[in-house]
DNA sequence: GTCTATACACCGATAGAC
DNA sequence: GTCTATCGGTGTATAGAC
């Protein structure tokens, strides 16, 4: 492959520079609200004037598609690591999955907000962002199989009970664990339904 | 009471103009999205100026706020007709008393929205606004005391998975009824857990 | 009192010089 | 690739007509 270095060097060096502005969007993101990210502010961040975003980013929109996928592959990774040591029990590994997840959402609410919630007006993930949070729903399909839950309804009740725990702590009790330490709780509930050992 | 009708009536004819505003500002989020509402649009559709709004609302918040105090009012009066033709059975009762919100909720996404999340940056609901949603909460705490169910965790976990269910519907399954259709069977499995008969 | 006209600072986005 | 300049649009605010 000759020649190919160059190309790599100027690839990775835009990789670089794609991946700063996304931290910098996080971190904007995190101090003032999803929504209310501007290139201006990212910009800054990053020591640029808005309009060299465009040499990275489409749009803002653009920004927006990339972070969603970045953090849902962030989570599919935890979520890979996590697979090889859960464990044996389908209550316990259904508490220390949805721990996880319940975690990861909390911890980040801008991150939340743009991961499960649609808020963004007019903002569609694009199939390539889109992916990484396929992978983690067939993950939890497989998973749930394998404990021989394997009808649609009974994955989708599983995804509604912790949505609605992350919601309900976000929206009324952010920075505590009035609806985390009813998590465990909820998978039993969860787990009685649905008839697991 | 010699002199108060015409107060009475500068008074209606405020209120009726207030009253219109925030029907527009409702056409609005539901045409464009919740965020996406803009003081000139709101005002073009009631045959204003945009700064003419200001004589109504002090600011755009003021619309967002009223319109939170309206959304929870609305459905504040819409449980109060409907307890008192509640099922006597408690199961029944749940059922009747969730579908009754999650209906409210689906039926209209940015009302859902400012109902529930907290989308709008910086915005919190005044005292006076929030008050309807107390009221309904209250309600429901009282419903569930009655049939023997008095713990906080107890009543957070009922919030969690109805809630888990209007944001699933909404998020992955707009205009169905994918998730509406769980809505019985959870509220049997929260029965279980709770030891509801 | 209510409206129109106008202004300000900021936004996302684009054009074009270098 | 990065910059300056600029466009149309936004929320917000005030001055002043009627």
């Amino acid at each position: 492959m000759l020649g190919s270095p160059i190309v790599d060097w100027q690839t990775k060096r835009r990789e670089v520079a794609r991946s700063e502005i996304l931290s910098a969007a996080w971190d904007a993101a995190r101090d003032n609200g999803l929504a209310a990210i501007t290139l201006r502010d990212v910009a800054a961040r990053v020591g640029m004037q808005a309009p060299s975003l465009y040499s990275y980013f489409d749009s803002k929109h653009a920004i927006y598609d990339a972070m969603f996928g970045q953090a849902w592959s962030e989570y599919d990774e935890i979520e890979k690591e996590l697979e090889e040591r859960l464990p044996a029990s389908p209550r316990a590994a259904l508490k220390v999955g949805s721990r996880a997840f319940f975690e990861f959402c909390v911890t980040d609410p801008a991150r939340h907000q743009l991961m499960n919630l649609r808020l963004i007006p007019n903002f569609t993930p694009s199939p390539e962002s889109y992916a990484p949070s396929v992978r983690v729903f067939e993950r939890l399909r497989r998973q749930l199989s394998e404990f021989g839950v394997t009808e649609d309804a009974d994955v989708d009740l599983m995804t509604a009970v912790i949505a609605g725990l992350i919601d309900q702590q976000l929206a009324n009790d952010p920075g505590g664990d009035r609806w985390g330490r009813l998590l465990d709780r909820a998978m039993d509930m969860y787990a009685d339904q649905v008839g697991l050992p």
